[in-house]
RNA sequence: GGGCGAAUAGCUCAGUUGGUUUAGAGCGCCUGCCUUACACGCAGGAAGUCGGGGGUUCGAAUCCCUCUUCGCCCACCA
């Protein structure tokens, strides 16, 4: 009710207790109906107290009945109202939410009346509520939905109640880490997260720095007893600095990030000058998670200005979060975590970290499977075994080759190769894998660098799997027979390969790589590849030629094996080819490696001259090479002509669509020459494979 | 309420300044193999109108607008 009597205004609220702590009744100034009300005073309810109306911004307008009551010690928003109008703040509040003054120390006949005195908040809420319908004040009673914060650690709602704390002025701090996030002087990795640090520097608030726990570091300010001086000190004082009385410390302790601000420069030695401090500050990166990027890395920063006059690290690292199938964050209250000791017990440690590094792209969250964890981790634990298999092949060459384990040739032959390559030993396949390796160094110290871990741990997992394991360990077993001619360079290709492969993936998988590396010949029983070099890639060994030329061997191959795939023959069943090498396609390549065409093509004979006669199936790939495969007796002519007809289609679609580009002078004129001559050398190669293909048919009898 | 991000094969995701890609990988799926490092493996294969619509461009999964859906972070919500 109005206090003069004339009509009222009606407020609403979800916490109708806390009238009794209203100050004043507040209407947006720009709420042209209601500003009759404004200097008017209006009657508190029950606690009987007049309070006036005030026009203020912080109403929102067209919201709720448009009065807003203002209760400034039990809600953070009114407090600042009641800041800008100068009102009171009456507490009405314990400290354990029982409805009590708190001026009159716990005696009744304030604000609270004896209906409600000493009772809990929500109890006092139902009575008040019944008291205002009694009174006929209650209008109207609704659901509304809105939030309410709880304490995080037993959920119980919490009571906004004034209180001193103690505060960091902020503003003086924001600066000089401002200015360092946006020179890039202090750089977020990935880059986005820097909009967010600076709209939050822009917006800072003073810091409340006090907390009323048991636990932490105690403020140290200090109370005279006697005088009432107050003031900061580094050392414990035992009397007043002013009239010598009895002094007391705050009995506050520090939130937690203050003491954490200053890790960077306190975790080594600070504020004394010591060696550690002038050898690691500032530090170089630091990683974390993102939520605690306002917490703790802007405060570092702040401090590390503040204190030590530069910033604490270069480089600020954000990973991902672990996020179940629904996407939510894994937490303990969920309970839709998965367990990592279960992980490391079914699928190893190296499972883990793999699955963790290579499946999360920069700055994006892990999505973790917790009710399948076969799925989320059997491929980490699958390339573990397959890194282990590989090392147990490797070393067994080394190892076992006469029964009398490793030799000393083994030994010092097998790291020769990597300051002197003979480029005129080294086959085919050993200068592919060896350029290949180079392309692989180079890329994962990339990808590394700019925190693409999953980049370079997938790098590492082809290189390895793919390239050394599919190919290379295949192609160079017939050389690894002890009397072979070439075993021991085979050797030296091998371990170097292993070795540096290891390197690479040591950081993603340590535990396995670490295994592995120091049973490899020539270590010394203290070494660690932990701490070993970073693998350098040789320029000497790259060799692009190469890596073209044995393409075409595995093309070939492929085709073969298509081939046999295609009409059913028994992996069993040896078969005779031929391969003619065309265009640019050299023919000795060929013949270089005809052992390993013959080993992983399954053939007892292959013969490099001429064209393929008699029944069989046929190929053509690379620069219009072609592969012919005896299969008197198997083939069927149908087949045979469909197989080669759908192979031809396809290029003709794709010449079509080249086509359709190249005679567009637009695209001729307009895009890069380079562009254009790559489209060019595409069609000519595919034109040569289908006019192969059509020849073929033709011979074929193929309508 | 403010800010940010994502939608690409059944699933989880790559695709870095628009053009070497015939849109890839792992898992799953289909066929055949215990080929003496590995069946946690080998060989071959199927599978996507790159969320919808519009625009810019000689050219778009990639840039712009819009719609839809999902998610995250922050917040002083009467």
């Amino acid at each position: 009710p109005l206090a003069d009597g004339t009509g009222h205004v009606t407020v609403a609220t979800t916490r109708p207790e806390t009238m009794l702590g209203d100050v004043a009744v507040a209407v947006h100034p720009e709420d042209e109906a209601k500003q009759a009300f404004v200097g008017k005073m209006v009657r508190v309810p029950i606690a009987n107290v007049e309070i006036p109306v005030i026009a203020d911004e912080a109403v929102e307008l067209g919201f709720g009945s448009g009065f807003l009551k203002i209760t400034p010690a039990h809600d953070a928003t009114d407090f600042e109202t009641g800041q800008r109008h100068g009102l009171a703040a009456p507490i009405i509040m314990t400290t354990d939410a029982r409805m009590a003054d708190a001026a009159l120390e716990g005696k009744a006949g304030g604000r609270v009346p004896p209906e409600v005195f000493g009772m809990d908040r929500f109890e006092a809420r139902r009575v008040m509520v019944e008291m205002l319908k009694q009174q006929k004040l209650l209008e109207k009673i609704e659901p509304h939905r809105h939030a309410v914060r709880h304490c995080y650690r037993c959920d119980t709602v919490v009571e906004p109640r004034l209180s001193d704390q103690w505060f960091v002025k902020m503003q003086p701090l924001v600066t000089p880490a401002l200015e360092a996030v946006r020179t890039g002087e202090v750089r977020l990795v990935p880059e986005r997260w820097r909009t967010t640090y600076e709209r939050w520097m822009e917006n800072i608030r003073d810091w409340n720095i006090s907390r009323q726990l048991w636990w932490g570091h105690r403020i140290p300010v200090f109370t005279c007893a006697a005088c009432g001086e107050q003031w900061a000190d580094r050392e414990d004082p035992t009397a007043c600095r002013r009239c010598g009385g009895a002094v007391e410390q705050d009995p506050d302790v520090l939130d937690t990030w203050f003491s954490s601000w200053l890790w960077p420069f306190a975790t080594m030695g600070w504020p004394d000058a010591t060696p550690d401090l002038e050898r690691f500050y500032p530090g170089t990166t630091l990683v974390t998670a993102p939520e605690i990027l306002f917490f703790w890395v802007a405060r570092m920063i702040m401090s590390g200005y503040y204190f030590m006059g530069k910033k604490p690290f270069t480089t600020v690292y954000l990973h991902g979060t672990a996020r179940d199938t629904q996407h939510r964050r894994m937490s303990k209250s969920l309970g839709n975590g998965v367990d990592p000791l279960d992980v490391v017990r079914l699928f190893s440690a190296d499972a883990l970290r793999w699955t963790l590094v290579a499946g999360t792209s920069l700055g994006a969250d892990v999505v973790l499977d917790p009710n399948d964890l076969e799925s989320t981790f059997a491929p980490g634990r699958n390339f573990a075994n397959k890194l282990w298999n590989i090392g147990r092949f490797v070393l067994a060459q080394l190892t076992d080759r006469d029964g009398q384990g490793r030799t000393e040739t083994d030994q010092s032959v097998s790291f020769r190769l990597l300051s002197s390559p003979s480029a005129s030993d080294l086959s085919l396949a050993d200068r592919w894998i060896l350029s290949r390796l180079q392309a692989t160094i180079r890329e994962v110290t990339g990808s590394f660098e700019q925190f693409r871990l999953d980049e370079g741990a997938k790098r590492c997992f082809d290189f390895v799997w793919h390239d050394l394991a599919d190919w290379y360990v295949e192609a160079v077993k017939p050389r690894l027979a002890p009397n072979a001619a070439s075993v021991a360079l085979a050797h030296t290709v091998l371990v170097y390969c292993f070795d540096t492969a290891l390197r690479l993936l040591h950081p993603v998988v340590p535990f396995i790589t670490e295994e592995l590396w120091q049973k490899l010949p020539g270590r010394k029983a203290s070494e660690l590849l932990a701490v070993a070099a970073w693998p350098e890639s040789q320029s000497a060994l790259d060799n692009p030629g190469a890596e073209a030329q044995f393409e075409r061997i595995k093309q070939a191959i492929e085709k073969i094996r298509a081939i046999r795939a295609d009409y059913r023959i028994s992996p069993k069943t040896r078969l005779a080819a031929v391969i003619a090498a065309r265009g640019t396609d050299a023919p000795e390549a060929f013949r270089s490696e005809r052992e390993t065409i013959m080993r992983l093509a399954q053939l007892d004979q292959v013969s490099f001259d001429g064209a393929g006669t008699g029944v069989g199936a046929y190929a053509t790939f690379g620069d219009g090479s072609e592969v012919f495969v005896a299969l008197e007796g198997v083939i069927d002519v149908a087949q045979e002509c469909e197989r080669l007809g759908a192979e031809r289609d396809r290029l003709d679609r794709q010449l079509t669509g080249l086509a359709a580009k190249l005679s567009n002078q637009n695209i001729v004129a307009r895009a890069p020459a380079d562009v254009v001559a790559r489209e060019w050398e595409k069609e000519r190669e595919w034109r040569i494979q289908r006019d192969g293909l059509d020849g073929k048919l033709k011979s074929l009898g193929c309508s």
